[in-house]
DNA sequence: GCCGTTTTCGGCCCGACTGTTTTCAGTCG
């Protein structure tokens, strides 16, 4: 039973009630608590072990019991009786947009709806038009609300690499409008989230009925699902919902500040301007006394005037940025500019599209220092991992392109094949004779955790072993991570002193934000890489670089800002 | 159900849009 199941079901548990109609806030405590679960820096069976699950922010005595109650028992009895009255169908109900908790008990007493094929069947008869406050738009909502529902991925959210993109086009076009003075992208895609809901974009306007035309005559727009004043929300070619918020003059530090969220960190924001005597909404801080506004130009007046320091989209989680704000001690995130290589690219000697020369070049056109050249070990026979022999060979192919291809140092390097009892595919010489080694689980991934955990450990423990690559192991939309004590990986590789991947790939983005900040938080080394496998991957750089700003990662807690001669040192190469 | 730099009890962030209403409830972010 993770983290993640546990919110599960906390958060089924907050639907019911909802359904129930029991006291809001009550609810709300177990959203909260799910919340907060759901984004722990550590194992829930082990905190609980400790005694220490009430010290999770929003988990009291009912909920701390109920937990404990998940964890050894699977469920929890409040849960079994609330569900007992009511049927599971309902709760799908009310998971379509636009249909909450009222609106389903409403359908389910008068018209003893308890699936989605009921009320689907019930709208298309106008059965629905005939209840109290419903009428013939309303039954054409909800069938238009439940196909695309289920049309939609079963997350319905979509990967940053995939939205981003996306909202760049989107601004560009924009950008031609006369009417839109400024189009900036907010929400979590702003904040760089590993995926989002949906696109929110800023528009700055004198004219807001002319912004909002341009918006809505975009070609690819497949559906619109609001159309007010000051937002308009449509569906991107029928894949991603895209809210345009147009923002009046004068209040574009708190609208910014606003739609940029996360909602966690706005409560708390709103909650300490409320303790100094101010509501704050997206217009700016109301005087709780006289209800006069201050607005503000920008982002920064907003947390100048809280007496905070600014702190970057990425960090807005309320994972103790606002503390850190108060005691001005934000952290200094790592960027772009301070990589200065890549340690784990694939060329065609295993299943990389391109050759080393090749690589080699384009790493120098990114500026880069050196790149490692880490093709994959024998056991990857799908990926064309190398034998012993041409492991050689192809160190000897690195060695001629560091001779011939001035500005650039390559080093040659595995991605080494961790076997399923814990052995490498190469021997200890041969690994030997290599400047840098990468680990990594390719394969039996159904593996206990036992026998998974002591396989990485093992691995690790290898004298001549640098980096464990993607750490857990899970893809986006394919699987999740391995089942693997994370807690205990953590203190190998801070014991042997071995570096952790946050790999770029945006299929991976492994660690992920979560994990990365507790081995930074443990002191373990970090290497940012793209794990390229065509010339164009090296950009994907960008997305582990939103991972580790997400962790609070710095410059110096990464091996890969460093220049050549001092990871040569660190890596001890000749 | 949770929680305390005004509180161990009484609060709990704030506003927009829709569809149905003649002033608002429900939903969402």
């Amino acid at each position: 039973m993770n983290n993640t199941k546990v919110a599960a079901f906390l958060n089924r548990m907050a639907s019911l009630l909802e359904f129930k109609g029991e006291n809001p806030y009550k609810i709300k405590a177990y959203q909260r608590a799910a919340r907060n679960i759901k984004v722990l820096d550590e194992d829930l069976s082990s905190l609980y072990e400790k005694g220490r699950i009430s010290e999770i922010p929003g988990v009291g005595e009912a909920i701390r019991d109920k937990v404990i109650e998940i964890l050894t028992k699977g469920t929890f009895e409040a849960y079994e009786e609330t569900i007992a009255e009511i049927p599971p169908g309902v709760l799908d109900i009310m998971d379509i947009p636009g249909i909450g908790p009222k609106t389903a008990k409403l359908f389910h007493e008068k018209l003893d709806i308890g699936s989605i094929e009921e009320l689907v069947r019930a709208a298309e008869e106008h059965r629905i038009r005939r209840l109290a406050r419903m009428g013939p738009r309303q039954e054409e909502k909800i069938i238009r609300s439940v196909q695309r529902h289920l049309k939609s991925s079963d997350s319905g959210r979509t990967p940053l690499a995939v939205a981003s993109p996306i909202a760049d086009q989107i601004k560009e076009q924009l950008n031609t409008c006369p009417y839109i003075r400024e189009i900036i992208a907010a929400g979590s895609l702003r904040r760089r989230k590993e995926t989002v809901k949906n696109i929110d974009l800023l528009a700055l306007s004198d004219d807001p009925q002319a912004a909002a035309d341009a918006f809505l005559d975009l070609k690819s727009v497949t559906d619109v699902i609001e159309k007010g004043e000051s937002l308009i929300s449509i569906i991107y070619k029928g894949m991603i919902r895209v809210d345009l918020r147009i923002i009046p003059k004068g209040s574009f530090g708190p609208s910014l500040q606003h739609f940029t969220g996360s909602k966690e960190h706005n409560v708390h924001l709103r909650k300490l301007a409320l303790s100094k005597g101010y509501r704050l909404s997206e217009y700016g801080f109301a005087d709780t006394e006289t209800n006069t506004l201050k607005t503000c130009e920008s982002e920064k007046e907003v947390y100048d005037f809280l007496g905070l320091g600014y702190p970057v989209p990425e960090l807005r989680e309320d994972r103790g940025e606002i503390e850190a704000g108060m005691e001005k001690a934000l952290p200094g995130l790592i960027d772009m500019k301070d990589i200065k290589g890549d340690l784990h690219v694939h060329s065609n000697w295993s299943d990389g599209k391109n050759s080393i020369e090749e690589l080699a070049v384009a790493a120098l056109e990114k500026g880069y220092e050196y790149v490692a050249i880490t093709d994959h070990s024998h056991s990857t026979a799908i990926a064309s991992g190398l034998s012993d022999k041409k492991l050689l060979e192809h160190a000897r192919d690195v060695d001629r392109v560091n001779e011939k291809i001035e500005g650039i140092r390559l080093l040659s390097g595995t991605e080494c094949d961790i076997r399923s009892n814990g052995k490498l595919d190469y021997s200890n010489e041969v690994l030997e004779s290599l400047d840098i080694v990468i680990v990594a689980v390719h394969a039996a991934l159904e593996q206990d955790r036992k026998t998974m955990t002591k396989r990485i450990v093992t691995a690790l423990e290898n004298e001549h072993v640098d980096i464990l690559a993607h750490p857990t192991g899970r893809k986006f939309g394919k699987r999740g991570a391995y089942d693997v004590d994370m807690e205990k990986v953590f203190q190998t590789a801070l014991d042997n002193d071995k570096i952790l991947e946050i790999n770029s790939s945006p299929a991976r983005l492994d660690l992920n934000d979560i994990n990365a900040r507790i081995a930074k938080n443990l002191g373990i080394k970090l290497a940012i890489s793209t794990d390229t496998h065509k010339l164009d991957n090296f950009n994907n750089i960008r997305y582990g670089i939103d991972v580790a700003r997400r962790a609070w990662v710095e410059p110096q807690d990464v091996v890969n800002t460093r220049k050549l001669k001092e990871i040569s040192s660190l890596l001890g190469i000749r």
